[in-house]
RNA sequence: GUAGGCAUAGCUCAGUUGGUUAGAGCACCAGAUUGUGGUUCUGGGGGUCGUGGGUUCGAGCCCCAUUGCUUACCCCA
């Protein structure tokens, strides 16, 4: 068989031991506080229906889907006619059926409802791992990336948005990260601006151009809604709030001054004050919260809160976002059950870590020792204490007998093993067994006793 | 979907106006060192210059096509 050059699908990756420590790490952290609030992991299948997935992300959304083709002999099945247009979109249908999942909420919006029976509402929950997107890879951007979701379903306080403000300080403080902001923005007001200019039913076009405020300036902002159909007149109404200034208080007043004549705007401004008064309550540590309402990205489902955490301290796109959903379970059929979740993006706050050195050496921890013999009676005599070392849970080697001792203690440094034990003839007849620190280079003596309390 | 950049050893990259046998560092293997890694020294293996065509006496270099990677835009984590 002719060899192939060996290669992954663009936009993945293979994760090493190394990344792998450092991955981990991310995880556990995010998981420990996820659990520390309450939350309980779930996990869903890989794939989905495609039906489950379809219509829940836009139109550029289910472009950006992974579809799986049907097994078997799915063309012949397939409407002749539909065929013969030479039609993509028309006949995928027809040929795939399943797809890989594009985030972890849809998923979870379908178990909530195939499980409503068994579950105890306000259900909370967490759930770590990757999703699919069939999108073009840049900095930051994967097209298999991990996503560590937490959601509470069957409660609409607003004590859900604050716990996650706290989620987020607690896990990325704990990761290291020393400046970063969480915004904050309600759909509500978003609603409440579209109103007062009377265009309710454009609201998607006017955040998608306000979103994109810090990047191209009032003046691309302004270009790109004239073009999205909203007159002069519409900008200069809405002027004083894309450009809102100043505390998070200062801006609130200011909206209700705009949105007066809005109920829905009024009321958006009431939750985002009831949130930030819950977090005076219960101050942060590290982030900074900030009402943001050109924060307008993300998927439509949004009703309520929206979040978004960006670090101030590398450029990167947003590391974590989220926000409340009225109704999403109401597309599989349970009405008015609520859910509010966030989401921590893993692939980034790596990368953020790794240039900003945020890893401790810790993170990386492997075996302790490897005990490393001359011969086959060598590792006969190794073997009880490697059980000894385990037995106090010592990560421990033996390297098997054949090698050249100076094999050996590559492996060992290759793999920053700090400690080897040398056995020889001599060491076995005077039960002395040569102890080495790898990193000092220094040697002692030791009895097998000896190095296993030291190692302890 | 749109636009740019890149493609030479396992990895990161040099390679002059087109000139004879394509280099370096790192990594790997062996020796210096028959009971010792990391440091040092010596030697060694490893290449269809992404692929296909064209120009030329001659192409890693120029032209065309193609594939892959990559950056930005749209969109999004």
């Amino acid at each position: 068989m002719a060899s192939i050059k060996p290669s992954v699908p663009k936009g993945t990756r293979d994760f090493s031991p190394a990344e792998m420590a450092k991955r981990n790490y991310i995880f556990d952290t995010i998981k420990s506080v996820f659990r520390k609030y309450g939350y309980q992991q779930i996990e869903t299948p890989a794939m989905e229906n495609l039906s489950t997935l379809m219509g829940k992300y836009g139109e550029e959304g289910d472009k950006l889907i992974f579809k799986i083709l049907n097994s078997g002999d799915f063309l012949s099945k397939v409407d002749q006619q539909k065929l013969a247009t030479q039609n993509s979109q028309l006949v995928t249908g027809e040929i795939s059926e399943k797809a890989l999942r594009y985030d972890l909420t849809v998923p979870f919006a379908r178990y909530v409802v195939m499980h409503q029976h068994e579950i105890t509402f306000p259900f909370k929950r967490f759930q770590v791992q990757p999703v699919w997107r069939a999108d073009r890879p840049q900095r930051g951007r994967y097209r298999e990336f991990y996503q560590c979701d937490a959601d509470v379903v069957g409660s609409d306080s607003l004590l859900n948005e604050a716990e996650f403000v706290m989620i987020y300080d607690e896990a990325l403080g704990k990761l290291g990260l020393k400046d970063f902001t969480i915004k904050l923005n309600n759909r509500k007001i978003l609603s409440g601006i579209a109103e007062i200019i009377d265009k309710s039913d454009n609201i998607i076009d006017l955040t998608v151009a306000i979103d994109k405020l810090d990047k191209i300036g009032l003046d691309g902002v302004t270009k790109e809604l004239l073009e999205r159909g909203f007159t002069q007149a519409d900008i200069e109404k809405i002027k004083p709030v894309i450009l809102l200034q100043g505390t998070n208080e200062a801006k609130l007043a200011s909206l209700r001054d705009t949105l007066a004549k809005s109920e829905i705007g009024l009321k958006g401004c009431d939750e985002v004050e009831t949130v930030l008064s819950y977090i005076v309550d219960c101050p942060l540590k590290t982030a900074n919260l900030e009402l943001d309402i050109t924060l307008a990205r993300g998927l439509n489902y949004y009703t309520g809160a929206i979040f978004e955490v960006k670090t101030n301290e590398v450029a990167m796109g947003s590391i974590g976002g989220g926000g409340r959903y009225d109704d999403l379970t109401g597309m599989f059929g349970l009405k008015g059950l609520t859910g509010v979740g966030i989401s921590f993006g893993a692939d980034r706050i790596y990368d953020v870590m790794e240039e900003l050195n945020l890893f401790p050496a810790a993170a990386s921890q492997g075996t302790q020792v490897l005990i490393c013999c001359f011969d086959k009676d060598g590792e006969r005599y190794a073997l009880p204490l490697l059980q000894q070392l385990r037995e106090k849970d010592v990560y421990a080697e033996l390297y098997p007998a054949g090698a050249k001792i100076k094999k050996q203690m590559e492996y060992a440094n290759n793999k920053q093993i700090p400690y080897t034990i040398l056995i020889g003839s001599e060491e076995m007849q005077s039960g002395l067994l040569a102890f080495k620190d790898m990193g000092s280079g220094v040697q002692e003596k030791l009895s097998a006793e000896e190095i296993v309390f030291r190692l302890k």
